[in-house]
DNA sequence: GACATCACG
DNA sequence: GACGTACGTGATGTCC
């Protein structure tokens, strides 16, 4: 087909994809020869999400990747520090750059690059060619340069973000159309290109004056008019340079080509081809995606004989084979099994259960491994069933181990102290088990041995991991239940489907262990492991199963309370509005607020709605009664949805408590996260939220008692950074915040009032965070200027937290990591990105020390309080970052808050000698209102 | 399933 | 000088 009207030209930017499949990915390697290829790999899975979402009527008809070929073009004739302060492309990057190329060929793309061109100039001709032949181009990319584009069928595509910008979103960047964009370009410059541009302008500045003279000539012809003198000073003395800078920005359309649009036509790829080249970089999971998506069998990959250097104190392990995995169903067949793990000294468990709340699910079938691709799967309780969809005869499947005789012989090995049990997740599979009386210790989790090592890098969820460090991607559990409405439960899936996903998941495990345990010493995380994190999970265990009591009817009684009170809101707020929406979509009120109503303050997020958040809305209450209705409503609708009716579902029936569930590898940092239901971000802010703590009570005859770290995180900065007027206020137990702004701005703690108190607590907060000027100013309402002038200040008085951070962030830059006083590791894979990435983790960087830090020891004090009060009649429940609940009996209150007390401010003992004090308040009550 | 919003430390 | 900006989480509702 001849390129023309109708015709749609994809023109992706082949170096963006690569260099962000460089930093997206760690450096992984072939597994056969060490060849860096994670590049390569990152590459070929946005090659392949790309070809994938190309369905539809927006399809392209030809399409292009566009790569730079050769660093000398005409720019550097022009300019000869063009693109001059680029850094060095990576070692490990430079030999995948043409592997790039037969990426692109194997997936049957046009690949097209020319010598002394950049990619841009020849996206540009092209663009312009289809353009002229009356087609529509989408030009795949984020770059900025590219937006001059623009217009008149051309469209651009921010693949990751699936953002397309027309007109409007180059106007939305530039603050002028696509036409005008070389113009801001030459005044702002270029940092990343060394395109100088005028000194001391800005894209923002540059829009003003370019849309204020029109264009860049008339600018540069009537500089002389410019009011601000600096400003018309820089332009008429770099006038020469700023030409230059549009020079070199604007790109060209009239490259000489070798090849016209018609090449570029879409073709499908070529199976044996692209599956070839996938079977040769050893892309297991990709390869196998792609095989099965288009039905063609992929050659085998092969496993390398020997093992790779970094994997070489795992054992040698057989390719993955799930026909290879026994069905227990018999009493010899479990004997031998048990033999097995006896003479192995190990086994990976898996438990097969009907759902995923710990609570509620039953036993299914338990899995088990003794060395790589030996696992065994023993059904349990799989139910009878009829026909296709297997219709419940309410009957156990034939050729199952009576469920008692199964236990009964498990129990002894479970509970062996000589027999580590490992399992991915152990958390779960332990309180399964203990449901059915078998304590599982000792144990080892793969999940947590990443999570020591790992943490920032990725994920530690199974598949995750398998596809890391094994090259495998396990059965999906969907193949097996299905998904949706119509999924069904593990008892329903027939026994001999059942084998082979179950089975899997205990040999990977297995695996897993076998590669990832040995690691735990090299990246110096042993230590982390043995005392942080493996201690933890038979804690956390029993901390769920005892559960919270709650109240159901107080939370009931409540939510009538809330459903009356929104009701009346929402007719208070229609009257205002003069017309009925509604008032929980933000894209509504907004719509209301700022268009209806024409209020001032409207922004527009990414999604091009107007974005009202609290802030907003707090700032338009003030005149307008509408926006205080709605930040009404949206509290009482909060409370209702998220908690008085949320919390009631997840009362067990059979205990009549609700149990939560801690995730231990969830957040970076160390801090533990709690879901289903989260039990940490119960209200305490407001006086009305507050009250729902009311329906978490003691049971009968018992008191709750609720002890908390006071100001830990400042206490442990004060430490980490060596400040020694915090420590000394800290020694002397002043009011911190009171004494930092006393050390700031030179009052006396007599004379302190309340703002000021409140303006350095929100400095004091900052510092742990990051701060910048902009956060501090939107947080304290306050100027920008007058925010970082307190900043300034405070870095002043204490020039050893800007040691801090600078240290913190130059650590990170030289180790990829961070780490807390415990050893902790958090990777900061981010953490030399450039553009508004770099920003973040910057700001994680210097956090997560002092984050962290404060999770082990609350981590530590958790570990050691069960022995601490094992003697008396008190159990912990729930721990809330800085905060752990307990249930004891009346009368034994004092005596486990000293006790507790005790442990938690010695968590830091003897592993880390603190220069101060942790403080630890106390409070008791019926419920956790007034136990707080 | 993405996004916006808001609850907590 | 301008960029975009507090750190860490999870649950809910809307809207496509």
């Amino acid at each position: 087909m001849a390129f023309g009207k109708g015709c749609h030209l994809h023109l992706i930017d082949g170096s963006a994809f690569i260099f962000r499949a460089y930093h997206a990915l760690p450096p992984l390697t072939r597994k056969s020869d060490g060849l860096p290829i994670g590049a390569v790999s990152g590459f070929c899975n946005m090659l392949h999400r790309y070809v994938e979402g190309n369905t539809g009527p927006d399809a392209p008809t030809h399409v292009a990747v566009i790569f730079d070929k050769g660093s000398h073009t005409f720019r550097n004739d022009l300019y000869d520090l063009y693109k001059a302060n680029r850094e060095a492309m990576p070692e490990d990057l430079r030999p995948q750059i043409p592997l790039t190329r037969e990426a692109t060929i194997a997936f049957n793309i046009a690949c097209k690059e020319m010598e002394g061109f950049e990619a841009d100039d020849i996206i540009a001709t092209l663009a312009c060619q289809a353009r002229d032949a009356g087609g529509r181009v989408t030009i795949i990319s984020s770059d900025k340069d590219l937006m001059q584009l623009v217009g008149d069928g051309v469209e651009m595509l921010d693949a990751m973000k699936n953002l397309r910008i027309d007109r409007d979103g180059v106007f939305e960047k530039f603050g002028v159309f696509p036409e005008r964009v070389v113009d801001v370009q030459a005044l702002a410059g270029d940092s990343v290109d060394n395109v100088p541009g005028a000194p001391g302008i800005g894209v923002k500045t540059a829009a003003l004056l370019i849309n204020e003279y029109g264009d860049l000539d008339t600018l540069l012809a009537r500089a002389e008019e410019i009011k601000q003198p600096k400003r018309r000073q820089t332009l008429i003395d770099n006038a020469e340079q700023i030409r230059l800078s549009r020079r070199l920005v604007q790109l060209d359309c009239d490259t000489p080509l070798d090849f016209t649009l018609d090449d570029l036509e879409v073709q499908d790829p070529v199976p044996e081809v692209l599956l070839d080249f996938l079977t040769k970089m050893e892309f297991r999971t990709l390869t196998k995606r792609i095989s099965d998506a288009i039905g063609v069998e992929a050659p085998a990959i092969p496993e390398p004989s020997v093992a790779a250097p970094a994997e070489a104190e795992a054992p040698e392990m057989p390719p993955m084979d799930t026909a290879a995995y026994a069905a227990v169903q018999d009493s010899a067949a479990l004997q031998h099994w048990i033999a097995r793990i006896r003479e192995v000294g190990h086994v990976a468990v898996d438990t097969e259960t009907t759902g995923l709340n710990e609570m509620r699910a039953d036993l299914v079938g338990i899995c088990l491994a003794v060395t790589p691709g030996e696992a065994c799967y023993i059904p349990i309780a799989h139910r009878a069933g009829e026909g296709e969809g297997l219709f419940d005869t309410g009957e156990l499947a034939a050729g199952q181990l009576p469920m008692a005789e199964v236990l009964d012989a498990l129990k002894p090995v479970f509970e062996d102290p000589s027999i580590l049990k490992i399992g991915q997740n152990m958390k779960y599979d332990a309180k399964i088990l203990a449901r059915y009386g078998i304590d599982v210790a000792p144990i080892d989790d793969t999940m947590l041995i990443s999570y020591a090592q790992h943490a920032g890098e990725h994920g530690h969820g199974m598949d995750t991991l398998s596809d890391r460090y094994l090259g495998h991607a396990p059965i999906p559990i969907k193949d097996l239940l299905g998904s949706g409405k119509s999924m069904i439960t593990f008892d329903r899936v027939p026994i001999e489907d059942a084998v082979k996903y179950a089975a899997e998941d205990a040999d990977v495990t297995l695996r897993l262990w076998h590669v990832l345990k040995p690691q735990l010493h090299r990246k110096k995380v042993t230590t982390v492991y043995e005392s942080l994190e493996r201690p933890l999970v038979p804690v956390l265990a029993r901390m769920e199963m005892a559960g919270i009591k709650v109240n159901r009817d107080t939370l009931s009684r409540m939510s009538n309370a809330f459903s009356q009170t929104m009701a009346g809101l929402e007719a208070e707020i229609h009257a205002l509005a003069g017309e009925t929406f509604n008032v929980g979509s933000p894209a509504q009120v907004g719509e209301i607020l700022f268009d209806r109503m024409g209020l001032e303050g409207g922004k527009k997020g990414k999604t091009g709605k107007y974005s009202t958040p609290a802030d907003v809305l707090e700032d338009l209450a003030t005149e307008h009664d509408l926006a205080a209705r709605i930040l009404d409503w949206r509290q009482v609708s909060k409370l209702k949805s998220t908690y008085t009716d949320a919390l009631q579902e997840h009362i067990n029936p059979e205990t009549g408590r609700v149990h939560t569930s801690y995730s231990i590898a969830g957040a970076n940092t160390g801090r533990l996260a709690s879901t289903d239901p989260n039990l940490q971000n119960i209200p305490v802010r407001t006086e009305e939220g507050r009250r729902i703590r009311e329906a978490f009570v003691a049971d009968e005859g018992k008191v709750l008692l609720s002890l908390d770290y006071s100001q830990i995180e400042l206490r442990i900065l004060a430490h980490i950074a060596g400040i020694d007027a915090l420590k000394e206020a800290f020694r002397d137990g002043q009011d911190i915040h009171a004494a930092t702004a006393s050390e700031m701005f030179n009052v006396p703690l007599a004379e302190m009032t309340p703002d000021v108190r409140r303006q350095a607590k929100a400095i004091n907060f900052g510092v742990i965070y990051g701060i910048s000027g902009f956060g501090l100013a939107r947080n304290l309402r306050i100027p920008r200027a007058e925010a970082q002038g307190f900043i300034d200040r405070y870095f002043e008085r204490f020039p050893g937290i800007r040691d801090y951070m600078d240290d913190t962030v130059a650590f990170a830059k030289e180790h990829g990591h961070v780490q807390t006083l415990f050893g902790r590791r958090i990777n900061t894979p981010e953490i030399n990105a450039r553009g508004p990435h770099a920003g973040f983790a910057r700001r994680a960087a210097i956090n997560a020390p002092i984050q962290g830090t404060a999770a082990d020891v609350i981590r530590r004090a958790m570990i050691r309080m069960e022995d601490a009060i094992a003697g008396l009649p008190a159990r912990m429940l729930l721990q809330v970052h800085d905060e752990l609940i307990f249930e004891v009996d009346a009368g034994a209150e004092d005596a486990v808050i000293a006790i507790a007390r005790e442990v938690m401010e010695g968590a830091a003992d003897p592993a880390v000698k603190l220069s101060v004090p942790l403080v630890v308040d106390a409070g008791k009550g019926a419920n956790w209102a007034e136990a707080h």
